[in-house]
DNA sequence: TTGCCGCATTGATCTGGATCAAATTCGCAG
DNA sequence: CTGCGAATTTGATCCAGATCAATGCGGCAA
C-alpha cells in the first residue's frame, strides 16, 4: 500500500500523507470504462498498474485512440467540465482516484505538486507532437516500428527494460492508434518477422534488429 | 505598450508590473526563426500580434506542421533542455520574450501564473488529440473543413469574428498541418468552392455554407 | 512594360494502404 | 476433448490520395 502510493503520486517525503488521505485505490477490469469523452470530469486518475485505452470517436464510429497509459501516467489532467476521450482498461488496472475537488484544493495547498503535474502534460504534449508527425508523415512500417521501440522505451523508464515488448492491446487497438487498418497492422508484422527485424511471441513482440528499427525510426 | 503586456499574459491585475518588467518585446519578419527543434531553450516566447508555424523535421526532409501559434499562444513551454519543434514567423510577427531563468523565477514566485499557464497546456494537448484524430482518421475533404472552421472559431475568441478565415500562411503549410500534399490540398480547396461550400479569397477563404462544413466536421 | 520566380492550379498516372472476403488460430466454457 | 466466438492472418481487388508533369498567375525588380 505505501508501495502503491508511492507509484501513485511519483513524488517524494512530506507529500506523500496528503495524498494518501485523498486518493481512492480502485480497480478496474478488462473492458470496464474508467471515463467517456464528454462526460463530466469528476476525477483525476494515476494509473498504478496495468494498461488503459484513451481514445475518441467520431459519429459515424471512427475510433483514434490517443494513447495507452501505463503505471504512473495520469488521466484526465485536461479536465475543464468534460473529459476530453474515452479511458478503458487493457486487463486489469488498478488506479488512486481523486476527486476534482480533493484535486483542486490538493493543487492549490502545494504548488510544488502542480509544477510536476505541469511537467508531466508538457511531456504530454511532447509525445502529442511526435504522433502527429508519425500520423501524418509516416508510412505503415515506420509507425509500427515506431510504436514498437516508443512501447519499449516506455517499459524501460518504469524500470522493466526488455527486448521483449509486452502488447496487451488487441491489432484493432494498435490501428485505431497508428492510422491505419487492421489488415494493414498485421501484415505489416508479418513482414518484419519474415525479415527477421522481430519476432511475434505471445501477448507481444521480441525485438530482433534494433539497428534497423532505429535507422527506420531516425 | 500596456496593451502589448497585457495581450502577452492574458493575465490581469497584480501580475502585469511583474510580467512587464520581464518581458523582452521582439519583432520577427517573414520566415524569420524563433528558434529551432533540439536547440537548447533559451526562451518562452507569447506572440502579439503575427502568425507562427510550429514544426518538425524528419531527416529525409519531411515535414510535419504541429501547429499555427496566432496571438495570445504561448510557445516553448514544453521546454526541458531543448526545443521540441521549429518555429518561424508567417509574415511579420511581434512577441513578449521571457528568459529561461525569468521564467522560471515567475512560476515560482507566482503559483497563480503556473495555474493558468497549466491550463494552458492542458488545453493545448487537447488541441492535439483532436489534430490525432484528424490526421488519423479524417478524409482529405474533412481535414480541410476542421481546419477552416477551426482557424474560424480560434479568430473568433481573439475578438476578431467574420466569414472570410484569414490564411496567411501557404498551401504547403496547410498540407504539413493536415498529413496531405499540396495539390490534394489545391484540389480539395478547388472543389469546395465549386460546391459554393466556400469562395476563395486573396489570403483567405470565406465560409458560405456552414452548416454543411459544421455536419461534416461533425 | 517585360521577364522572372515562387506559388498555385490542373491534368494524367501510379500505388500504398483500404476494403472486401475467406480461412486459420486462439481462448476458454462446457 | 470439443465447439464456438472473437481475434488474427492471408488473399484479391479497389481507390483516395500521392506522384509526376505541365501550365497559369501574380508580384515586383529592372
Amino acid at each position: 500500500m505505501v508501495r502503491l502510493v508511492s507509484v501513485c503520486a511519483s513524488l517524494t517525503g512530506d507529500e506523500l500523507a496528503l495524498l494518501e488521505s485523498l486518493a481512492t485505490p480502485t480497480h478496474f477490469s478488462s473492458g470496464d470504462t474508467l471515463f467517456t469523452q464528454g462526460a463530466e470530469a469528476h476525477c483525476v486518475y494515476n494509473v498504478t498498474s496495468g494498461v488503459v485505452r484513451l481514445y475518441q470517436l467520431l459519429s459515424d464510429g471512427r475510433r483514434q485512440v490517443v494513447g495507452f497509459a501505463l503505471p504512473g501516467d495520469f488521466l484526465g489532467l485536461a479536465m475543464r467540465d468534460a473529459y476530453g476521450f474515452s479511458a478503458d482498461a487493457i486487463g486489469d488496472v488498478a488506479v488512486c482516484a481523486f476527486s476534482r475537488g480533493a484535486y483542486t484544493a490538493l493543487v492549490d495547498a502545494k504548488p510544488h505538486l502542480l509544477k510536476r503535474l505541469h511537467e508531466f502534460a508538457t511531456h504530454e504534449l511532447t509525445l502529442a507532437h511526435e504522433q502527429m508527425m508519425l500520423l501524418g508523415r509516416r508510412t505503415a512500417e515506420e509507425k509500427l516500428i515506431c510504436f514498437l521501440l516508443g512501447m519499449q522505451q516506455r517499459w524501460a523508464r518504469l524500470g522493466k527494460p526488455s527486448v521483449t515488448v509486452p502488447l496487451p492491446m488487441t491489432r484493432q487497438d494498435i490501428a485505431d492508434f497508428l492510422g491505419l487498418t487492421i489488415e494493414t497492422v498485421s501484415r505489416t508484422f508479418t513482414r518484419l518477422a519474415k525479415d527477421k527485424t522481430i519476432l511475434i511471441v505471445p501477448g507481444g513482440v521480441r525485438v530482433m534488429n534494433p539497428e534497423r528499427m532505429n535507422a527506420v525510426a531516425a
